[in-house]
RNA sequence: CGGGGUGUAGCGCAGUUGGUAGCGCGCCUGCUUUGGGAGCAGGAUGUCGCAGGUUCAAAUCCUGUCACUCCGACCA
């Protein structure tokens, strides 16, 4: 066909190069502009559309479990980075310096956050006193800034949106329930909002954010078998606390120290959006997010009505709660069924003078680009039954795609097998010990992605030494 | 930070033994079109990444530098 050849041309297919794919998509696709800096990209406005309807949807549930949003500086001062010992050696590498203001050199030099902890910790110390002040629920949306060497657009910018949950609690069983509450949350959001289906579970000492007592994730298959950490959660138990000199007087009139947790979301799960539903027309983005939910396309706009009975449509969809774009410009039809299945929109509406004379239009499906006819006094309850069949078409591809690429092994020679063999997630059991863990990299070229919260019984022993192991951990190549 | 690749019009590229820059797409105008990336006619657009050097003459050769990109090591 030549259409199909126009297309191959101009998006690298996945087969081909799933590298490349991500690329041309990420700026065909009107989301990515490179800036003159490198690793701070700009998010058009199709991105950012996109971000804001992820971002509304988790802002909501944040303040629905009674969190508020807050604004903290972007600047840290160099002593107040080092006070937690860990945190620091985590960070340092990676945060970048102001050293100067106007043209006056600071007496300390200051950092632009990498991550709040250490403002809020500061923050937190001077505002508690009492029990009676706890829990203290913030998030804050925000940009951050990590001097990465490698980047790429969405996975890893040097700056990048995210949002970044704190709390103080006034135990420790409240803080872990905090944790595990909100990574259930970006559960949610992952599989009933962007439909991406995820494993839950705990990371192992070694992957754990820096400073933290234990992380919990949730880790998304992409469409290449690799894994994308999609959110985090993490307990920091009173680590933190003590180091920056937070504490309370509890209701026993004793001082106490508090326990913290920290969450984060970022702009990286729109590359984890990408990679699990993108094919090889594009982006498909899944509906419940999607920036525009339906495009109608008039086709023989010129000819009496076709205009006006699109409107009407738009106009319907409009009033019932869905995002909808009508494209009247001059392209032809076949441009317009091109250019949005690029972008990825769930529905497309044709309609024509054909379609008028019969009371209907015609919708289509990003996902599986089955056509149907609609009968006008069905509008709105289609679309709206056709955008969640988007959504669960989608999470049923991607799910199979998980399940499909899920492998259990008992040896590493597996795993190497199996990693060579297109990957995956690898089901082992694991003793415990940081040497095997790094033992895996080395020989099977994975990491360990988390011990998940559903766990099985493989086998006895620890594939890599052979010790009794009572974990099973997943292993994959991580994003 | 190591290894590879690429920098020429908005995008994709060509440019031979050095001789003064071109093609496709897009863009603008007009007319005809419109159920899978329309057709015809006309038009506009360049600090050849940047800085040196060689030469009568550099997009082309040399040196340096910067950026982007891919693959590794490090990370959300």
């Amino acid at each position: 066909m030549a259409s199909e050849k126009k297309m191959v041309e101009q998006i690298t297919s996945m087969e081909q190069d799933f590298t490349q794919w991500y690329t041309d998509v990420v700026t065909k696709a009107e989301l990515i502009d490179y800036s003159s800096v490198k690793g701070l990209f700009i998010l058009r406005p199709y991105a950012y559309a996109l971000w804001e309807n992820i971002q509304s949807v988790m802002d909501k549930m944040f303040k629905d479990l009674g969190h508020e949003n807050v604004a903290m500086p972007v600047l840290i001062p160099e002593s107040l980075l080092q006070k937690e010992k860990d945190h620091v050696e985590g960070f340092a590498p990676e945060v970048a310096w102001v050293t100067y203001g106007g043209s006056e050199k600071l007496t300390e030099r200051l950092c632009v956050r990498p991550t709040s902890e250490t403002v809020f910790c500061e923050h937190y110390a001077n505002i508690v006193h009492s029990w009676r002040d706890l829990p203290k629920l913030y998030n804050q949306w925000c940009s951050v800034l990590r001097w990465e060497k490698t980047t790429r657009p969405f996975l890893r910018h040097r700056e990048f949106l995210w949002q970044e949950g704190h709390t103080l609690h006034a135990t420790s069983e409240e803080a872990i329930e905090e944790t595990k509450r909100m990574l259930e949350v970006y559960a949610d959001v992952a599989e009933n909002w962007l439909a991406m289906p995820v494993v839950r579970g705990q990371k192992t000492d070694k992957e754990k954010f820096a400073g933290a007592e234990s992380t919990y994730t949730i880790e998304c298959m992409m469409h290449d078998h690799k894994a994308l950490q999609a959110g985090t959660s993490h307990y920091f138990g009173d680590g933190f606390a003590k180091a920056f000199d937070i504490t309370f007087t509890d209701k026993d009139n004793t001082l106490k120290t508090p326990f913290q947790t920290s969450w984060g979301v970022s702009t990286r799960i729109i590359g984890g959006i990408i990679m699990t539903h993108g094919d090889n027309r594009g982006l498909v983005l899944p509906p419940r997010v999607a920036p525009i939910q339906v495009i109608i396309v008039p086709i023989a706009q010129h000819k009496a009505g076709v205009i006006e009975n699109a409107e009407k449509i738009a106009k319907r969809l409009k009033e019932a709660g869905i995002r909808v774009k009508i494209d009247i410009s001059d392209q032809s039809p076949g441009w317009k069924f091109a250019e949005y299945e690029m972008k990825g929109v769930p529905l497309r509406i044709e309609i024509g003078p054909r379609d008028i004379e019969n009371g209907q239009c015609v919708a289509v499906r990003r996902d599986n680009l089955e056509k149907s006819e609609i009968p006008f006094d069905e509008l709105e309850d289609s679309v709206k039954r056709m955008l969640d069949e988007v959504h669960n078409g989608l999470f049923a591809k991607a799910k199979k795609n998980l399940d499909e690429n899920t492998f259990t092994a008992t040896s590493m020679q597996e795993v190497s097998q199996i990693m060579q063999n297109g990957g995956g997630f690898v089901k082992t059991m694991w003793c415990g010990d940081l040497e095997c863990e790094l033992k895996f990299k080395e020989e099977c070229g994975v990491t360990s992605r988390c011990i998940p919260y559903q766990q099985e019984h493989i086998s006895d022993t620890c594939p890599c030494c052979g010790k009794p192991a009572k974990k099973m951990v997943i292993w994959g190549v991580a994003y």
